[in-house]
DNA sequence: TGCTTGACGATCA
DNA sequence: GTGATCGCCAAGC
């Protein structure tokens, strides 16, 4: 697991994600270096939710869409863990995208 | 040991 | 403007 250096930088940059706000896979990955693939990102969310010490339902494709939904106990659980952190949710989509929206890059 | 799949993204046709 | 395909790398079977 101690291999797994990239899996272990995606959980702190998600752990930075402040509340209210959600980042992109495309964006976490451009921040690593764009070395990796968004998927890869997303394979790292799938182990970093498993750990439930990361915030991976602050983590949404380049759509703001809730593609990671499926990974969760229950479908509605991301959507209502992001509308308590005061982000609006329709069809499993988010609104106002470009104004929760935070990007790693600018934690610089 | 090797192929397929997978929470995506960008580019080409 | 929309649709389809390729690329990225790792893990599962």
């Amino acid at each position: 697991m101690k291999d797994t250096n990239f899996f272990g930088d995606v959980y702190e940059v998600v752990k930075l994600i402040p509340k209210g706000k959600v980042t992109s896979y495309g964006a976490i990955a451009s921040y690593l270096g764009s070395k990796k693939s968004a998927r890869m990102v997303g394979w790292a969310m799938n182990a970093a939710h498993t750990l439930g010490d990361v915030p991976a339902h602050r983590v949404v494709n380049r759509a703001g869409l809730l593609s990671g939904k499926h990974c969760f106990e229950t479908p509605t659980k991301m959507q209502e863990l992001l509308e308590l952190e005061g982000i609006i949710i329709i069809d499993n989509q988010i609104q106002n995208f470009e104004t929760v929206f935070w990007n790693p890059d600018t934690l610089l």
